[in-house]
DNA sequence: AATGAATGAGCATTCATTCAT
DNA sequence: CATGAATGAATGCTCATTCAT
């Protein structure tokens, strides 16, 4: 009902360049100066451009976020792809996986920081659960699979895929949430090492 | 206890009761429509009295958010000190800590959604770093203490306790994180055992 | 209709004292942070009293303003009323009203400056003629009773008096304005000097 | 001439015609109901336009007020500037600087009106001195420097120009505030001719 | 594809005023 | 006399959205 993209329209070259600077420009500005003062008019005065043309390009604020949420998602996404590339062993793969996030989250903390802000938006529990989706969907299934191939292959001991992937994927998001509060509070690469040492410790067959 | 201001006056009853009362409305709202759509206007019609009392109870919109952190975070860190009460063994008290931590957040789903919604609205660097202060102090505390306390009697072996207490803290979080964006879809007690057995594989004793 | 003072109530001690005090905290705070910031709020606040007693002691805000001025015009009439006890010859009663006339201005400032901020208070045409019978009077009658004295005794030569008080009323208080709006800017002293010259060159028979 | 901002943009002609009606609608309602009655839904409604347009037009209320007094004050300097046109003597001058002012303010009381409550509207001691230096700065050059070349031809004797400036500008706005609080009370040309006849007594050599 | 004038609903906040105690 | 809780109307201002050009 809300999708934002693949509707209708060929969607021309120029427009899908034009939503692509808009996301960009907007994710920017929610990073820099928190949701709440990210208004069209302030995007489209970093842009250079007209509120009107925003409004023109996308089907109204709700689209607008969602695509920005899509852009954070999907760069992680692909991110954490990039560094399992060519790794065939699970436990390969889940440092892989681990090293990736935390390596994603220093090196984008404004795509943290505007995720944090964005996922307030989202307020009926429908939208709530939308958002999980669409935000944990890939990321989770790529871990569950690591896990459960793990298991297969006689690396990993007995435990609940499932489970494991929740805690695990809840540590590296609740890791990020500390490190958009207060990034000079917390070191992160400690962190990727503790979050690695706690995992293979409860994951590895003895 | 729950002083959020430093006011002079030592504030009378029905003062107190009143600020209660809408911190309390606000909170719901904020639960059920999201923090962008929990308006002075709002609270007031959900408690039948005028929003200009709030604004009398009230110093402006960020009193009354900062005073609805600390119900929450109060009464999360009070729920653990009471489960903490009488263990003084550190592993009985970290096993106490995590039960306690997702004990709370499944019983008061409403105070995560609110806390997760809030979350959001802090967006210059000061405030964010003054909400993380409020936020995770109490709680980060108790957590480190008891990692340190735990290494000095030899239970726990040697790891860096305060980035042990990110991660698990973080976990915590994160895994209250994806309750809140999809309650169905996690099993919280599962969770719990599952953070459990992580945490103390890594950090007891061999 | 708005009459202030003199109704019904007998007006006890502790009455009268009360509102005299609640229009001098009024009238410098409107000195002080002018007329559009001065609320019943911020007078109660300055005196240590609450809001609800000024609204005890007064009809309305129009009441409360209306005696503020009449304090302020009291007080200048009755500066000049002693600085022309004695004086008999008309020349050194105008002499003694212009310079009496100065010296309230400079020595009370705030009041003079609490006046230009109230002058805008009164809007409609009735409200404005009963300011300035008001504001007006008290002086004016005095000044054209000074004119009309040296004419008959043959020290003023022939002219209006009504429209030469007008002009010689005009430029003090249009001096007045500019010291309020600029004090630094303006030489009292001097101006005071040149008023008098100008009018004693028009007004002295040859 | 009339540009108040630095705005980057040329300012479209259907841009510059809604500021100046929403001036003037101001203006006139500012003289009939009061600058504290004077709000953008007062304005908005007496132009059958939103109050959102006015604050789309303009960046605040303190935007729209300093361009009403900028068109006061334009008016006036520019009604006298034109009065001046042509004449070269300092007497000449003079004499239609004076009559120039009155006409100014009996041909446009509404201006007068609204001049004298905007008085009361800037508050700081900073405002005040800006409101200063725009109200009277364009005016008063003029004056001064007839007084002067004046005096460099012999026309005028031996004075300060500048306090002679203060008080005849102050003789001028004085009458003024007569007229605004009770036109029917007093002559304004009575009073133009008397304020004349005194100045020329006390500046013309012997 | 892009502009920018215009809307209208909503926002937090202020404030004189009322009134039970 | 005095308080302080409560009201309700008003205020300046923001903003997503619409639409003629």
């Amino acid at each position: 009902m809300t999708e934002s993209k693949n509707t209708k329209k060929p969607a021309s070259f120029i427009e899908e360049a034009r939503r692509k600077q808009i996301v960009e420009s907007a994710l920017r500005t929610i990073a820099e100066k928190g949701y709440s003062k990210t208004s069209f008019a302030e995007i489209a005065k970093e842009l250079g451009i007209t509120k009107g043309l925003i409004a023109y390009h996308f089907e109204g604020k709700q689209d607008l976020f969602l695509s920005i949420i899509d852009a954070i998602i999907d760069g992680q996404a692909r991110h954490i792809a990039d560094r399992l590339e060519g790794k065939d062993g699970a436990v390969d793969m889940l440092r892989a996986y681990i090293e990736a996030s935390f390596e994603y989250i220093v090196e984008n903390r404004a795509k943290a920081v505007a995720l944090v802000d964005l996922w307030g938006s989202f307020t009926s529990a429908d939208e709530k659960r939308a958002f999980n989706a669409r935000a944990y969907g890939p990321c989770s299934n790529i871990l569950r699979g690591i896990f459960e191939q793990g298991q297969r292959d006689g690396a990993f001991r007995a435990f609940n895929p499932r489970t494991m992937t929740h805690v695990l994927q809840g540590a590296i998001d609740g890791v990020m949430l500390q490190f958009v509060f207060n990034p000079e509070g917390i070191d992160m690469d400690d962190c990727a090492r503790g979050t690695l040492e706690l995992i293979m410790g409860a994951a590895l067959s003895k």
